[in-house]
DNA sequence: CATGAATGAGAGTTCATTCAT
DNA sequence: GATGAATGAACTCTCATTCAT
């Protein structure tokens, strides 16, 4: 009984999710009206409101979703490899999948207010340092097992999470001409290896 | 007689210029409201559309004057160097720098509603590949001199900006807990030597 | 039920117009203000946007309204007569006494800024001349069976529109202070017979 | 030298006068904008507001400005006519053709918020009876000649005044398609003789 | 005397939120 | 449970008026 109601909720509320997601995304929340969303969802607008409290809630829940299938989608991909680099790889290609996936989801990282950025954040931080965490483990064991190079711990996670939130960002800005996961493949590469291929400035740069 | 004009003009337009960088990057294009960018100015409401035609208009000159200062710094620095490869730190270097002093800036753009995107992303790359291509053109040369592995240059850009931009993201999300500049260094050596130090490993990923 | 909702939208548009055509009219469009109407309306601000999309239209809305009621009662009353000189004088009776009963109406056909002068006077036209037709044709056929003198027809109906909206005008400045219908009958005496009694005089301007 | 003050004074009123009056015509009160009016004058904004204490004062000016110019070039033009019709007659093209020269004026008495319109009005009677007043005895003593019928002679005035301004309306509102002074013969027909020429109807419609 | 830069009250319009149905 | 008609606070923008120069 409860199960039905719930189902129900359920799948109000996914309607309603999926429905501001995409509105979210397109227009940034201050853009994005209510009235659109609830068309969007084929509900009335009243409907919205039994569910979540106001705008700023659904938004957020919004954001809560992305995060939450981005972190499940990662970590089940991480798991099935078991070299340092192979889940570092893997973590690379899965992460840029994602967003590809759910290039709506990125304009709702990116735009948004002041008073919803910390918010956000503070969610996107929460969410994802506990995957993130998996790839600090990874850094910390391969430099350890000598694979990696001793660099600081959070100065590297910063390069490492810039890099890939950077791609994404051109990818988006230069208008998602190409396929984003076809990107991996050269991040890898200049991550793992660099692009200097002259030895001595190599010798030079790395110290 | 004109120069006192004009430099009542330029010193308004200033003046009205930083107060409006100043809110929009903290709230946002949607959410900034024209009243209190006056009163940041400590000017009347009105005295704004005497100096820019509309909202829309003033956050745009918001953003060329930002990118216009952006472009002349990263230009007087880079030529400064004469190596491929002293250009392209220069350039990180200088980037970096740039958003650290202007950290009002980056929430400019990144914010920002779908309506305007095209428009900022479109000032963003006029004044913006004006240097990039002389980042290009230093990638070429390199290529050519040996010293830069062969990398499809277009490819090579997305991740090099990407990086860039992702590690200015990534510090602006993180509180500005540090300094921008100091990452330059981490930033230049994993862009040029990568980090996995293992050569067996490096030769696996180098292709 | 489509009738429910049907009467809901029509009643409120009532309502709207109302208020709008009295606040118009005593206002002018420039002056008048929509938070005033919708006070008047008994309704929101809000609400008025619901049922039109601008003031202007709005107005335009109000124009429409009065411009088609005044033709269905002209029309109406000019089909009850029979002979030429009888159809005339019941329409210039019926005109009179539409504007008595809806002097708001006047207002707003006088009054108003020049960019809307020509869509205002573009629908007079189009709803007026549909009985303007009716009125020249009686005037032609009157001239046909020798009742009325040949006088050219558009100069006529010139000075017959003329004359009416210059006594609803003159009735409107001098502060509504008689009937308005009560003017009819020396209206039409002095349209039909002119002001000249002797017969020498008549003679000298009859020509 | 109060006279060379004066005429300064005189000279920059009458400057802005004009100015006043080409605006106000075209775009009503409330639209008219005091920037514009000082553009044409060839004049500071501020300036204005020296002669006139306000945009109200300035507009009331201008009214009375063309009333005088009215009345003046009437009264000179009935004068010298002897006769009862000779002088209606007078009054009636002089009246046409001042409007036709000063269509810029029609615009001001016709628009016009409800504020002022009781003021303008006032100022229309005040200026305008003065020679309405000639029309009244030189109605009444076409009476007592019996050269005119006897009509109430208020009633007769409002016809009268009604059937010019109305001429003078539809002129306008038709897009002055064509001379106005060549209304006047037709006017003058039919408001001495009337429209009917069928002797029987005549007499039905004369009482 | 003349100016026009500056102003802020007030305009039209939008839209998140409420609540009677 | 679901709705969407209604609302009014809050937005951008205009412009008559002031006043330092």
């Amino acid at each position: 009984m409860a199960e039905v109601i719930d189902s129900l909720v359920e799948r109000r509320k996914r309607q309603i999710l999926e429905a501001a997601a995409h509105i979210f995304s397109k227009e940034g929340f201050a853009n994005a009206n209510t009235d659109r969303i609830a068309k969007r969802a084929r509900l009335g607008k009243g409907t919205i409101y039994r569910y979540f409290g106001s705008k700023r809630d659904l938004f957020l829940s919004v954001v809560d979703r992305g995060l939450n299938k981005m972190r499940d989608e990662i970590l089940q991909e991480v798991r099935k490899r078991n070299s340092v680099l192979g889940k570092i790889e893997s973590a690379i290609r899965t992460y840029l999948a994602f967003f590809e996936k759910n290039s709506n989801f990125i304009g709702i990282l990116l735009h948004e207010q002041s008073n919803f950025r910390k918010k956000v954040v503070q969610r996107y931080f929460e969410y994802y340092y506990r995957n993130v965490d998996k790839i600090k483990e990874a850094f910390k064991l391969g430099m350890e097992q000598g694979i990696i190079k001793d660099i600081d711990l959070d100065d590297l996670i910063s390069v490492y999470m810039g890099l890939l939130n950077g791609v994404i960002y051109m990818w988006q800005i230069e208008g998602r001409r190409y396929r984003l996961v076809d990107m991996a493949p050269i991040v890898v590469r200049v991550f793992f290896t660099g692009i200097v291929k002259d030895e001595e400035q190599r010798r030079r740069y790395d110290k």
